[in-house]
RNA sequence: GCUGGCGUAGCUCAACUGGUAGAGCAGCUGACUUGUAAUCAGCAGGUUGCGGGUUCAAGUCCCAUCGCCAGCUCCA
């Protein structure tokens, strides 16, 4: 007997009973058709395929679903692989997973894919689909598989499966193109009604640099031509939210290719609503029991020598020489904490100590890497590293951990968090990066952070949390990571006295809880949608005059506010009051302060808001309230607080 | 760094298969004195990223270089 998800009576199982066949008979016509797989024990299956007697639950899987649209765009993959072997016969097939959002296909092609071909071979596909060619899964053995592959000379399919170690593999085949693949697939070709060819790109065969460069094809699919047009308009919107366009709209920062690529260069509001995360950052660290310190941009060649990152990071870095000296600049700040560390004996009285630097580092990334504010070549990290006792790690941890959690409640991130374990290669003995790891792992279980383990991830010098947040587009950008090291602290010999009057060599962390504060910055435009909330908001009203007339009362009014740390401007042009309403709208600015006649009457201000909402008349006192309890609004939760006075 | 695409006025974009660069917005000037997302008119603005080449003629074709975009690899 097998229950089938969603419907009350249970089918009785017959041997070589399909699960399409046990699906017919619990479920109507109309409905059977959305069905494209189905589900056992958490496995997709194959329509045709027979039913486990284990079975005791099948669940069908709708064209709509996320499994059922992961199945057609693997299958939309397959049929895009076939259009290609079709029209340039001698191009090669490699692999072609569903992505997020969709799918892609890497193929080994003697000229690269033109926007031209992109076109023909979605042409050719919709053949495909039109011909309603079904899904077919051969099962052979992995010998036969190799000769089938052989003759049609698919060597990447050979490399496929030299590496796999099972006796036999599926092939999938439709009309006449067959290929390696675990399935499952949707009946037939015909149930490809939406799909999209996005772009092209190079990418390495297995990811690696070493290997050679295949072209891979992006493409969508969707469930319906109205999914389809819903996503792509979706994604046009998200490219509205690009902190780069924002960049320029809001005048907040700019790039110039004579500076330099990755050289970020700050505009008046770009550079306050820095200053103001900054100055806000300084005063959540020192009410965490952080020490603010600042170490040079440059420090000796001997000293990065001594620290392992000339060995392990040279190529990023930048030096220069004076004197005949060679001195590194720096690309992290942990140096100088070592040295403020090793300028006096520690006692085990004085652990932890947490050393807070907004510190700016230059790393030469390469060129292709680049990306707005999201990776630049000079950065500003709120790095810390705190030097403790063993036995004072889990609650560091801990209470980092708090922090970011506080961090990002205030800025409304959803976040995934990651902890990475112990690489290859890595230095320190098994013994030090379980306790480091357990560590890890117990503090988020501790504050009940839901997380996945990147095994083999974590750097050389100890395992690592990270925080991930996203970008418009959904792409991931690490910003807070907590890492462990066990290398600093022996390289520059720190120790503490401890209780026993003997020498003991302290744990450290580095951490930073934002990252970098440009990256920051760019998630946090995208995040908002350049729309600030009043506390970062680089102007939090202009006042403006319908006539010129009000011109004297916009000024007193205008001062007024800023007396009271308002960051406040006026606009008191000979325009109409829409033409500078729009501007202050484009500008998303939180309030709009109109003056005309009455309110001249009435000694007071009328409150338009960013989101169109009008509040009318309010005396100047009132509207002042007003903004302090916007500005104080994100910090009613999470134990923070704050008012910036500019 | 690699693969591909793109670089025209401050911004957004136009200029048929090569025929000598144009519009809107922004800017400046003037008129209009204006009630919650664009008042009208005029003026000015470009060695088409930079450097070579082909051609009677290059924004357009070729080469090189710088930068940007997408992806890969690598990372805050």
């Amino acid at each position: 007997m097998v229950k089938i998800s969603g419907i009350q009576e249970e089918i009785e199982l017959r041997s070589e009973t399909t699960c399409k066949e046990v699906l017919s008979r619990a479920l109507s016509g109309k409905k059977l058709k959305e069905v494209v797989a189905c589900k056992c024990h958490n496995r997709l299956y194959d329509l045709d395929s027979g039913i486990d007697e284990d079975c005791s639950e099948l669940d069908p899987v709708y064209l709509s679903s996320p499994d059922g649209l992961k199945v057609l765009r693997h299958s939309a993959a397959h049929i895009m692989a076939e259009a290609v072997k079709k029209l340039f016969p001698s191009a090669k097939v490699t692999i072609g997973p569903d992505i997020e959002n969709g799918y892609y296909y890497d193929f080994d092609f003697e000229r690269p894919f033109t926007p031209e071909d992109l076109e023909k071979i979605e042409a050719r596909m919709s053949e495909s689909v039109a011909g309603n060619h079904s899904f077919e899964r051969l099962v052979v053995s992995r010998d036969e598989a190799k000769k089938i592959f052989l003759d049609m000379n698919e060597t990447y399919k050979l490399e496929i499966l030299e590496d796999l170690d099972q006796d036999t593999v599926s092939l999938y085949k439709h009309d006449d193109f067959i290929d390696l693949c675990r399935g499952p697939h949707v009946p037939n070709t015909g149930y490809l009604k939406a799909f999209k060819l996005t772009s092209v790109a190079g990418a390495y065969w297995r990811g690696d640099e070493k290997r050679p460069m295949l072209q891979r094809i992006y493409g969508t699919a969707f469930a319906s031509p109205k999914d389809l047009k819903k996503y792509l308009v979706q994604l046009e919107e998200a490219r509205k939210r690009d902190h780069r366009k924002l960049g320029v709209q809001l005048d907040l920062f700019s790039f110039s290719e004579e500076a330099g690529p990755g050289m970020p260069i700050f505009h008046p509001k770009g550079a306050l609503i820095r200053t103001i995360l900054e100055d806000f950052e300084r005063k959540e660290h020192l009410k965490r029991g952080y020490h603010i310190v600042q170490g040079p941009q440059i420090l000796r060649r001997e000293l990065w020598e001594k620290s392992g990152h000339y060995d392990n990071y040279r190529e990023n870095m930048y030096f220069t020489s004076i004197d005949e000296q060679s001195y590194g600049i720096k690309p992290m700040n942990c140096l100088s904490h070592m040295l403020v560390y090793k300028t006096r004996l520690r006692s085990y009285r004085d652990l932890p100590l947490r050393y807070f630097e907004l510190g700016k580092v230059h790393r030469h990334e390469k060129s292709g890497v680049l990306h707005g504010l999201l990776r630049v070549r000079e950065f500003t990290q709120d790095d810390a590293h705190i030097l403790c006792r063993p036995d004072q790690l889990q609650d560091e941890i801990i209470a980092i951990v708090k922090f970011v959690q506080d961090i990002m409640e205030l800025f409304g991130f959803e976040y995934e968090v990651e902890i990475s374990t112990r690489p290859e290669k890595s230095i320190g003995t098994d013994a030090d990066w379980d306790r480091a790891t357990s560590a890890l792992s117990l503090a988020l279980k501790t504050l009940a952070v839901d997380y996945s383990v990147n095994a083999g991830d974590g750097a050389f010098y100890g395992p690592k949390i990270d925080v991930k947040l996203k970008d418009a587009l959904n792409r991931k950008w690490q910003c807070a990571t907590i890492q462990c090291d066990f290398t600093l602290p022996e390289r520059f010999d720190l120790y503490y006295t401890g209780k026993d009057g003997q020498k003991h060599r302290p744990v450290m962390l580095h951490r930073v809880i934002l990252g970098a504060i440009e990256r920051f910055l760019g998630v946090l435009i995208e995040h908002y949608a350049g729309a600030f909330p009043v506390w970062l908001a680089p102007v939090q009203a202009r006042v403006m005059n319908i006539t010129d007339v009000q011109k004297e009362y916009v000024e007193k009014c205008t001062q007024k506010l800023r007396d009271k740390g308002i960051r406040v401007d006026m606009d008191v042009r000979n325009e109409k009051l829409g033409y500078k309403v729009r501007e202050a709208q484009m500008e998303k600015i939180p309030f709009v302060l109109v003056v005309g006649e009455k309110e001249i009457d009435n000694s007071a201000l009328n409150v338009r808001l960013r989101n169109g909402k009008n509040l009318g008349m309010q005396s100047i006192k009132d509207v002042v309230e007003l903004i302090y309890e916007e500005m104080d609004e994100p910090f009613k939760q999470g134990g923070m607080s704050y008012r910036y006075l500019y």
